[in-house]
DNA sequence: AAATTTTCTGTGCATTTCAACATCATGATG
DNA sequence: CATCATGATGTTGAAATGCACAGAAAATTT
């Protein structure tokens, strides 16, 4: 019932990031790798610690036994947080008075979902936390329900997709984990993937949400081909060889300031 | 919302909104976000604080306390609460390994679904604060969809209702206004009404929460007759009458310790 | 085991960094 | 013109960081 926000920024969480994917983290290297002084990693942990997340060990520190996957997920979360605001910032600008907006369970399309307040808008969402979000801001939304997916907190499955098929926005904004202009839009989990697609037939116009780490990547299995998208907002401009296919598929490319 | 007009308007409204469901909102995000100068963010935080609403902390502010429908919401989960979490330990004696299991959007299903965490079940929400409990205690469930009905911060409606249609529940838990041996059990909004009464078509077993003070009362809609509910939770001996009407139906009457 | 060395830790203090604020300038609004 | 909201700038102070050193804990040797 924690409130799944992490209070916690810069050094400290990536420390935890590292901690995440290690038995140890040892004072000596963090202080190398962050380029700081080893006393301040000292109290780095001496802080994490407080606040219940890691343990200490003579040399390091490694996080607390059962922290392991609802931190991970908070903290992909947090990553690249100032590019997934920008990308919110810019796609906002594609939202008109009175449109039905729907997004997918991302963070991207969350951050974008957290601009909506005082909007004359209406919202269709199949994540928990942008359900979260809009329940405080006031605006008025459907949420669509599933089966609960822990991994992206979204919901998925036949009840998603058949209830999806009823609902028809305006406009989708969704993300990947991955894009590649030949493979096109791909994410690593099949639930994930099967409602995004369900969204994407929906919608009148599809709006991805990428951000530039996203860019040459592929996942498991592909929610769409590139073609079927009708804007791309992402943070830093695209190869030429990538702008290239998507000026070829006729998509608008929308680059964040 | 019979809230006094409230001096706050605009960009303070949204920073409000902003930092409900965030542990806390930075000087430097609101100014990015809202495209103003980081001072005229610092000067909305003061008078924010100056009315109590809020805390700063260096580098940003936290909300003070929970406030508006959301701050409602809790001093009505508030109310009662002993009674209501006694009801809903007596209720978990019903739950049975593999059970599927419904649950509304009261306060009182709430309290049990908080117990279920370790539990070999899965469970059927239709509460946003429900889904959130259950997410955090890792037991499995399926959201039932639906238009966010702000004033129990659940989801009704048609999309709600096909969906329920389509779940079998094993049983269903489910609290209601009033409570009243001839009239039944009734809810003051129509959305809730429509959303119960899915819920209790589609389960093999029926069971109610009702607190005592819900005893002789009655609201707008009727959810069910009496005689359509197959167990009554509750944590007083109902009057002699009501026990009457309860005996004459078939009705398991659990009163809680 | 005792003694010695090595490594780690935390304290106290100097230095740097940056949020907060006071202040003034600008511009919109009526 | 008066007022208000906002932006810009320089100053202040608190927090973060770096640094040195002393004590504690492990590792090593005797």
């Amino acid at each position: 019932m924690s409130d799944g926000a992490l209070p916690i920024m810069g050094r400290q969480q990536d420390i935890l990031r590292r901690a995440v994917g290690a038995v140890l983290v040892r004072v000596k290297d963090l202080a190398g790798e962050f380029g700081v002084h080893e006393m301040t990693i000292r109290r780095d942990l001496e802080s994490l610690v407080d606040q219940g997340l890691m343990e200490r060990v003579r040399g390091g520190a490694r996080l607390r036994e059962r922290m392991g996957e609802e931190l991970s997920h908070q903290l992909r979360a947090a990553r690249n947080i100032e590019a997934k605001t920008a990308i919110a910032r810019a796609a906002l600008a594609l939202i008109e008075e009175g449109d039905t907006i729907a997004f997918d369970a991302s963070t991207t399309a969350l951050a974008l979902v957290r601009l909506l307040q005082g909007r004359n808008v209406s919202a269709i969402v199949s994540g928990l936390d942008a359900a979260a979000a809009l329940a405080a801001s006031g605006v008025p939304f459907v949420m669509v329900g599933g089966s609960f997916h822990a991994p992206a907190r979204s919901f998925t499955g036949v009840l998603f997709e058949e209830a999806m098929a009823r609902l028809h926005p305006d406009k989708v904004f969704f993300s990947t984990k991955g894009f590649h202009a030949a493979l096109g839009l791909t994410d690593s989990h099949l639930p994930e993937v099967g409602a995004k697609r369900a969204m994407l037939r929906s919608g009148a116009m599809t709006i991805a949400l990428v951000d530039s780490s996203k860019f040459g990547r592929r996942a498991l299995a592909t929610i769409a081909a590139t073609t079927e998208i009708d804007v791309l907002v992402t943070d830093a401009p695209p190869s030429d060889q990538d702008m290239a296919a998507l000026e070829a598929a006729d998509i608008r490319v929308i680059v964040a300031a």
